[in-house]
DNA sequence: GTGAGATAAAAGTCGTACTTAATGTTCGAG
DNA sequence: CTCGAACATTAAGTACGACTTTTATCTCAC
């Protein structure tokens, strides 16, 4: 079950940064490099490396005749999008979309309100088109079309929002948005009313009406959060 | 100017962090790591780890036969600490100080109305005492004393919101309000309607009145965005 | 021009030797 | 017996040199 990646370096990675996040060291387990160089059958130099980059993460700490200690979730670096992809195909995948979602319901609205604001002729097209895809795939079980729409939709908004820590929640939103898909517990078809609000929102930003754009993603943000509550414990 | 950091990755990794964020290699700009050991006097084995450091926070991509490429703006982990306190460091700090507050401005009412519905006893009496505080420090030019107890108040609300994603905000609100302290112009007393609003959202908080907690928030938010208008071009 | 093949440049990997700092232990002074 | 200072030990940090692998680019025949 070798993770087939070219390059030891990112195998090395992903396995120890999979396996931290899933939590199979309890806080405060000690590693020490050697006996990492030892299992993964590697140099010591490549799992350096890889410690250097975990420490940048803020999933473990490196101390001199200690070891490489893993620190308590709390101190994660849980933005990361490599962290993010890690805890979503992890154990808790339910919290981690959970929490992105609040995140989500937060982010988004003013994302829209501003993208009324400041969205290119470019981008309201855009917006324009990808809603109406979400229409055409919301019926008749294409959740994958689906998903790319509703994705590359969010992308824009974020986007249009002209800040530039809202467009770098692009990738997050997209990484939820694919979970919910495919690991979640979901409908065979969308809910129409949130296929709807979409469209209502390309047309707020069109029209530059940042409040209506604000108020309308909202609801989809509180749909979201509600269906998530029926579909999860 | 040898940043006198303990350890030579530490300090590699500050200079060229600090440099790349700060836009000194355009995008696209190419380091070799050979060339950049013997510019820092370190062997390539520390160039290499901080290289996978920067790589990881998508500042840099390394490829074989053409080298470390620096990539573009939009594609930087943003949300990393340390980026971020190396952006606030540099020359664009008024642009991030802004998009941070925006980032604030979506967020932190959301997390004021989780927690007055998830905040423990604990929490409530600790925000009551750091309102109390700033309401204390608030004449006289206290303005670092202030800036104590405006930190740790907002940090109790994003804990107590009970989302991990909003808690880990919590440094990043620190650097805002330290860079906007002991950078930015600001005046010489906190504006006394802000120190109100505090208090009053304490007192939400501690009552469970979640939409006036949230709708306090953002009116704090507001005043933050507008002296940022007032303040900076 | 175009495509196959040679060339070379730079990152990737490895092993070993040495340095440094933190922890734990020992031992002597009080 | 307690305390503290010297010492030994351990694991990370750093350095260096050799070798491998990938791939951009150049060459040359067609």
């Amino acid at each position: 079950m070798t993770t087939r990646t070219q390059g030891l370096h990112p195998h090395v990675l992903a396995t120890l940064g999979l396996a931290i996040t899933a939590g199979e060291y309890p806080p405060g387990s000690v590693l020490r490099t050697d006996e990492l160089a030892q299992r993964f059958d590697v140099s010591r130099t490549v799992v350096r490396e890889v410690v250097r980059v975990l420490e940048s993460m803020h999933l473990v700490e490196s101390r001199r005749r200690v070891g490489v200690t893993v620190r308590p979730a709390e101190q994660w670096n849980v933005y990361d999008p490599q962290v993010i992809r890690w805890r979503l195909a992890g154990a808790d995948r339910p919290r981690q979309l959970r929490s992105l979602t609040v995140l989500r319901s937060a982010v988004e609205p003013v994302a829209a309100g501003l993208a009324a604001l400041h969205a290119t002729p470019e981008q309201c097209r855009e917006l324009t088109e990808q809603a109406l895809g979400m229409v055409a795939t919301s019926r008749g079980r294409q959740l994958e079309a689906y998903l790319v729409h509703d994705i590359a939709f969010h992308r824009v908004v974020l986007a249009a929002s002209g800040n530039e820590m809202f467009a770098r929640l692009g990738d997050v939103v997209a990484e939820v948005l694919t979970g919910r898909t495919h690991h979640q517990v979901m409908f065979d078809d969308p809910d129409p009313a949130a296929v709807t609000l979409h469209v209502q929102v390309a047309e707020a930003v069109r029209e530059r009406d940042a409040a209506r754009a604000e108020e309308l993603t909202r609801q989809i943000a509180v749909g979201a959060l509600r269906e998530l509550d029926v579909l999860a414990p």
